[in-house]
DNA sequence: ATCGCCGGTGTAAACGTTTACATTCGACCA
DNA sequence: TGGTCGAATGTAAACGTTTACACCGGCGAT
């Protein structure tokens, strides 16, 4: 049923109601409508409820720009990613909105995409004032003075750094030390020739993840092969193409050590589409531990980044520097460590010589209800 | 190396330039900068140049906040969903994105969570003016009049519907077709005993999808019974306690249709971890095709929603109506058929008797090569 | 020479709030 | 009884734009 008898073309909807009709209505001042919203202990019980009144009545709702304009302030943060689809910013995000919304503030997205169009939109968009914080996933900003975009407007670096760049604070993971653990693990179930694919050439975090291996194997007085170093992205394409490289190799390592999950995902689905199997021909580690790294097949051996905790830390640090240094100062850096996740991707290298194969997989079986999958309520 | 000498606690930043400060070094009124900016044609050369250099070396960029207050328009839409990490949304985010970007409108996501405060919150928001348009993925936006809210913001709804409301523009896949065809596809395959794990009972999708379950079934002469359809919700831990059901159901269905990947997911998961194989022992077809769907173990049979073109309507949808109702009117519901992709998650029934087993598998990797994986730009 | 027009510019009024300051009025105290 | 204070309210000036309108020359047409 059309309920409203409207013309089309909805010409103009009148125009909407303001402070100043309420304040008609309830024959008061605008001042102290606007205070009966603000600061209703401003306001006589009985005037109050007056102006409550005429709201209901009216249906106001105060014009959050023209609030925003008065108040020098739009309660907005921009949470700015590259690539939206990415399924290790989900639960991050989830753990920011949280932090956000109990404060009072919202959250808008941005995608990057690495694309230079994009990225001056946003710059922009901070310039004019829209947002009050920034949460940077994407390692860059161009044709942003950040010294003085900063001191504008707060930024919180999350789970990247930016090189050059020592004033904005950080939150991330121990990358370097997670990826030396994971190495070190390939190295304790007896894997000596170990290639690492790493992530994009000029990003920090990835960066750290090689100096990780590197110290693994140096500690563990191996070899450092620069030719089973290969340079990846973030990306499931990326692994697919690490995969033909590997193929093509020989001797082949017997271990891989992805730089995200993403990657490993690219390479199990290709070495598979040949006849070698994983774990059995090829142990393969991710990092991350994204939603979906349980159910893949095999089940992903993988590094756990504490997500959840990187987005509500880095919201956190944000929140408290919009509302003015008060408060303790926040650490100029913050670097949570990650957990092993032992699942099956990763198998004992000569397995028979080390442990029955039995029992090896009944230990690596352990953490096999925990499937790393999104929980949610229906 | 601090650069600027500015004293700790920023003491509100001086003030940040405004257009006045622009017109005055340029000496000009704000209304010629204005112009510069909005309709340089309408500004002789000189000056216009005169005040291309002011704004260079004052840096200055025009507060958007004031701009959308005077213009009566915030370029932003909301896309309001339930579960930012719903890994269903991706692709259709990205194709909205791309739409909005290129009309020059910025995209603020919200996520309700399902949770009332939330939703109140963003209707507040939307009331507030704080958007020109708003994308609904949730089905539901309580407190709100959506006859009143749309007469002010167009509101399109997208893969979802609200019952009782008619007047709203809806873009959605043809859930109930796209549902009989794969339950067509089960039964060719041999199976006759096929139950059904829906989502959640109001949702109007998933609801269709249960009629697509029903009709294939009528249609080929099959019994409908009510014990083999469950109700779930779209999420792997619906899955997971289906897949309990589906273990002390006697006799057991020789398949299961999963009203979306993320329920297949969950079923699999589950009935793996008994000594039960899929496919081998019961098949299993999932709904959405999501990113992972064909990186799981096995890799999932499912109906291939076209994200990308969902998003890309619905989008152009809000964008005409934003625009004001001029040009082509829009069709008030938009049906896109869904394709079927055939992967390892689902086996002929008595396999042996119907074909060589090595044939059949042969056909359905046709496929293969389409992992169904989120590709990206390194 | 007068008129009209047009390109180029300035003046000032919006847009819808918040809030500093002024005002009013009664109560309380010296 | 005059003065002071505080509670309750109103007045009006911001916030930083855009834009309707007015204005001012100069130039072509009459």
């Amino acid at each position: 049923m059309a309920r409203t008898g409207r013309s089309r073309r909805a010409a103009k909807p009148s125009r909407s109601v303001t402070i100043r009709d309420v304040a008609h209505r309830a024959d008061v001042s605008t001042a102290t409508v606007s205070r009966t919203l603000a600061a209703p202990h401003l306001v006589a019980e009985a005037t109050r409820s007056l102006v409550y009144t005429a709201i209901r009545e009216t249906g106001f709702t105060p014009n959050a720009t023209a609030r925003s304009l008065r108040a020098r302030s739009t309660k907005m943060v921009l949470a700015l990613l590259n690539g939206i689809g990415n399924s290790f910013y989900t639960s991050i995000l989830n753990a920011i909105e949280e932090v956000l919304f109990e404060a009072g503030y919202g959250m808008i997205m941005g995608d990057t995409r690495a694309d230079p169009r994009r990225e001056a939109h946003y710059d922009e968009l901070v310039r004019a004032g829209q947002v009050d914080g920034v949460l940077l996933f994407t390692g860059r900003l161009p044709g942003a003075d950040f010294a003085a975009l900063n001191a504008t407007v707060p930024i919180t670096l999350v789970c990247n750094d930016i090189p050059d760049i020592d004033s904005l604070p950080v939150v991330e993971s121990a990358n370097r030390d997670a990826a030396r653990r994971m190495v070190e693990h390939l190295v304790g179930l007896g894997h000596r020739r170990i290639a690492h694919v790493t992530g994009p050439p000029h990003n920090v975090e990835a960066r750290e993840r090689l100096g990780g291996y590197r110290d693994a194997l140096a500690a563990a007085g191996l070899p450092i092969d620069d030719g089973l170093i290969w340079e990846g992205a973030f990306a499931v394409d990326a692994g697919v193409i690490a995969a033909r490289r590997f193929l093509a190799v020989s001797p082949r390592p017997t271990a891989l050590f992805a730089a995200s999950d993403d990657i490993a995902i690219g390479l199990i689905k290709t070495i598979r589409d040949t006849e070698l199997s994983v774990p059995d021909d090829v142990s393969i580690a991710g990092f991350d531990d994204i939603d979906y790294a349980g159910v893949i097949d095999p089940p992903l051996t993988t590094m756990r980044q504490p997500r959840a905790d990187l987005g509500r830390l880095a919201a956190e640090n944000l929140l408290r520097r919009m509302a003015g240094g008060a408060g303790k100062p926040s650490p100029r850096r913050v670097r949570l460590s990650c957990e092993l996740i032992i699942r099956q991707s990763v198998r004992a290298i000569a397995a028979a010589e080390r442990a029955p194969r039995t029992l090896r997989a009944g230990a690596h079986r352990a953490g096999g209800l925990d499937t790393g999958v999104r929980r949610s309520r229906a």
